[in-house]
DNA sequence: ATATAAAGTATCTTTAAAGATACTTATAGG
DNA sequence: CCTATAAGTATCTTTAAAGATACTTTATAT
């Protein structure tokens, strides 16, 4: 990027962690929610199937966002929660966040001018 | 976020402009290397098919992201550009690379103990 | 009259992500 | 001994994104 050589951008890195249905989501839920239940995080994910979560927090965790703790009790226990390097996310998360805003808005201006225009 | 309420999470916004296995490099040629051809493009991104080019930049005008410029000779002449709004998602950009640079090498090294552990 | 060039369209096929639904496991409590 | 419970698996189907390939347009140079 600062060499002009969009070969070298790492950009699909951080994509690729990001990318998913629910992904931000989870991510942001357990960044601010602490840590949560398989359940928790079901109920909280209105529409989300079992095996669709069980797929994300999986690969989350494999790729050490997230932080996957099993208590060997029956029914069984298991605990979600975002690890140290997880919360690095958090400023990227924060700008795309800002950013995503600022585009809804302006979209939504764009709207209301069109309706304007119609008048 | 702020409120600790994903669902007011604007972070999806962001990530729909950037989704799409070529967007993010073709916003960063443009950003970076100015205005391109659509042949230019098309060489620049090898592999692209002239359907998955043309899709990726008609959404990303769309978006206001980038600017189509047709030339009425023929044959026919394109160019395509970065807008200013398009150039207002550099942070985001920037940070993305950063992040996603430092997540490769964390990968990396962590390659890197497994093979002495199995030393 | 024909071939060429750039920027696409138009179709069809492949692949990957997500969704729907049913089943499993092990034990504590009634 | 039967049931309920949490956290999943296992399969199958749907949907969306991307890829492959062939075709189109039209003024100009040959």
């Amino acid at each position: 990027m600062e060499k002009k050589d969009p070969d070298l951008c790492k950009v699909e890195n951080t994509l690729h962690i990001l990318i998913g249905k629910w992904k931000p989501l989870i991510i942001m839920h357990l960044m601010f929610g602490g840590t949560k239940r398989f359940s928790d995080l079901q109920r909280a994910l209105a529409g989300i199937t079992t095996k669709t979560l069980t797929t994300q927090l999986r690969e989350l965790e494999e790729q050490e966002i997230i932080l996957r703790v099993v208590y060997p009790v029956v029914p069984p226990r298991v605990e979600y929660s975002i690890t140290e390097y997880g919360m690095t996310l958090q400023p990227v998360l924060h700008l795309m966040h800002e950013w995503g805003n600022a585009h809804l808005e302006r979209q939504l201006n764009k709207e209301q001018s069109t309706f304007n225009n119609n008048q």
